[in-house]
Formats: structure tokens, C-alpha cells, sequence
DNA sequence: GCCAACGTTGGC
DNA sequence: GCCAACGTTGGC
């Protein structure tokens, strides 16, 4: 079982959104890393932190479950209310999503200065200058140190 | 709102 | 294939 973060502005979906629809397909990734790594190596049971990008304080707000690998994403207007291009080749679709499902809120966000301030999770791909994915994977080790600062 | 750090596009 | 211009992400 792998685990993963995957990002969301919180305006357009929290946290608070999942937890009231209990289930989301993580629609709207429009970056190729990220696809490659929902398509390939996301599997069914997998857990993510669901992280809280670009808001007032970004951090770890939750946990949810992958509950369905990878299928088309043919959405264009994606859960994050965004037009996006979706596949123009049905038969041969680019895009892919999954669905998430939710799991528990933190007790507390683990604020990504938070996340900073320890140096055993300084490699993390989240905190590395530049990093913009939107769903990355991480560690055994990540998993367990951030959920122990909770 | 600013801007660094990407990723993408398109001319050549 | 190179690379400048442009668009996007996301912290601050």
C-alpha cells in the first residue's frame, strides 16, 4: 500500500466538502507527472493526505482513501468549478482521475510551516523549492512522522 | 498582489 | 530540437 498527497484549494474543495459528500472524483489534474502517477501507481485502498494549497494557511487537513483507480477524466468543468481541456480522443483518452474517499479530518492542520520546521522531513517533494504537483507521493516514514505531530 | 519556479506552446 | 514567450501554481 503506497501512500500520497494530493493538493486542493480549499475555496473550491476542502476537506469540509469531502466530508459532506463522504466521496470525489479527483478530477481536473492537467499536469502529466501527476497523471502518470494516478494512472500507474494508485491503487484501490492506497491513502493520501488531502492538503490545502494556495488558502490562508496551506497545510495537511485530512485523510482520505483511493476508492477507484484511475479512469478518463472527461470533465471540463472540474471539481474545482476550472474549464479544463479534457480528452478529445475518447477512445484514446490523455486525462485520468480517481476517486477519493473521505476518511477522517486532522484534529489539527499540519501547517506546512509546521512541516518545514522539522528537519526529518526536509526531503520531502513538498517542501523542495519549486515543487508544484499536485499529487505526490510519500513515504512510510513522512506518513507516519506527520501524523505523529497531529 | 507579487513573483519564483516551473510547464507548455509555437516559431524557427 | 532549441528557446523565448507565455501561462500556471502556490507560498508569502
Amino acid at each position: 500500500m503506497a501512500y500520497w498527497l494530493m493538493k486542493s484549494e480549499p475555496h473550491e474543495f476542502s476537506i469540509d466538502n469531502l466530508k459532506e459528500k463522504r466521496r470525489q472524483s479527483w478530477d481536473g489534474v492537467r499536469n502529466y507527472q501527476a497523471r502518470n502517477m494516478m494512472r500507474d501507481d494508485m491503487k484501490k485502498g492506497d491513502l493520501a493526505f488531502f492538503y490545502h494549497s494556495n488558502c490562508k494557511e496551506p497545510g495537511v487537513a485530512g485523510i482520505v482513501s483511493i476508492c477507484k483507480e484511475a479512469y478518463p477524466d472527461n470533465i471540463t468543468f472540474g471539481r474545482k468549478g476550472k474549464e479544463v481541456k479534457g480528452n478529445e480522443d475518447p477512445d484514446n483518452p490523455t486525462w485520468f482521475m480517481v476517486d477519493v474517499q473521505y476518511k477522517r479530518k486532522l484534529k489539527r492542520t499540519i501547517k506546512l510551516s509546521d512541516i518545514k520546521a522539522e528537519s526529518t522531513l526536509k526531503n520531502m517533494q513538498l517542501v523542495r523549492k519549486g515543487n508544484r504537483l499536485s499529487v505526490m507521493p510519500v513515504s512510510k516514514a513522512e506518513w507516519d512522522h506527520i501524523l505523529s505531530m497531529e
